[in-house]
DNA sequence: CTGGATCCCAATAGATACTG
DNA sequence: CAGTATCTATTGGGATCCAG
């Protein structure tokens, strides 16, 4: 398969951007690179959606497509490579937020989920800050 | 088609989000409503991108489903309904703005696109406000 | 009329097995 | 480790039908 090249084809900006990052599992790669600080295949099929081989090949495809992630040879392993978040990928880290915001305010809360909420409403630059400089948000699920 | 009732199943915010409104169609019925006041199924259907009844009709019942939007008997018409958005859906304007500020960075400028985004980065509770009072932020597309 | 339901078929997404 | 190949399941387009 390879990455689709039409979709809505909309003329308005909500759709593309829903058509460039909103597909079911491209946010939640975007989520574990901004959130986890994961750079790596191995660490997306390891997350507790189980994302299918083909699909996270598709979707990294798609992302560096896109302009959103970029993929280089990891220089410490020769036949790894590390994926990481453009500009254009940093700058949905407010998306990822408003989107952490409204879902804390309607799914139940845990108190890993409040401590995650309370930070964003009170340090909001720091979080993304520390999304631009690479560092985890959260340590493993 | 009964709307969906695992998909990721995942214990994460990010998730809940992405399964609660984030398909391809659900996104683009919710901007109707909040950016241009749309509430009539007919409306939806004039939408740009060409949604097809069956999928409208499957949307609108999983947005009613998870509280985002409910329907009415339209008062002054008594064979047609009416949409609106839920406070559960009002809170998602600040996710669609951040969608529209990130696209509008990178997707090529219109007039009416600039005014748009201006207006969002001056005057962003206003607009939520407007998204609020059910008042269209943008007149027909 | 408006607001759907249904059916058919094409296209896409996804799970699993396998490979360089 | 980082994917491809293959097969199956689901979604979507479009036409048509139907109920209030």
């Amino acid at each position: 398969m390879q990455t689709q090249t039409k979709k809505h084809d909309s003329n308005c900006l909500v759709a593309y951007g829903i058509d460039t990052f909103g597909d079911r599992w491209s946010f939640l790669v975007l989520r574990d690179m901004m959130l986890y600080g994961k750079c790596r295949y191995g660490d997306f099929l390891a997350s507790e959606e189980q994302i299918a081989t083909n699909i996270l090949a598709a979707r990294l495809k798609h992302l560096e497509s896109e302009g959103i992630i970029s993929k280089a040879r990891d220089p410490e392993n020769r036949r790894s490579y590390i994926y990481s978040l453009t500009e254009k990928g940093l700058d949905l880290a407010p998306v990822l937020l408003e989107i952490i915001r409204w879902s804390s305010r309607y799914m139940k809360m845990t108190a890993r989920r409040r401590r995650l909420l309370e930070r964003i409403e009170a340090d909001r630059d720091g979080i993304l800050a520390d999304i631009r400089a690479r560092r985890a948000i959260l340590t493993a699920p």
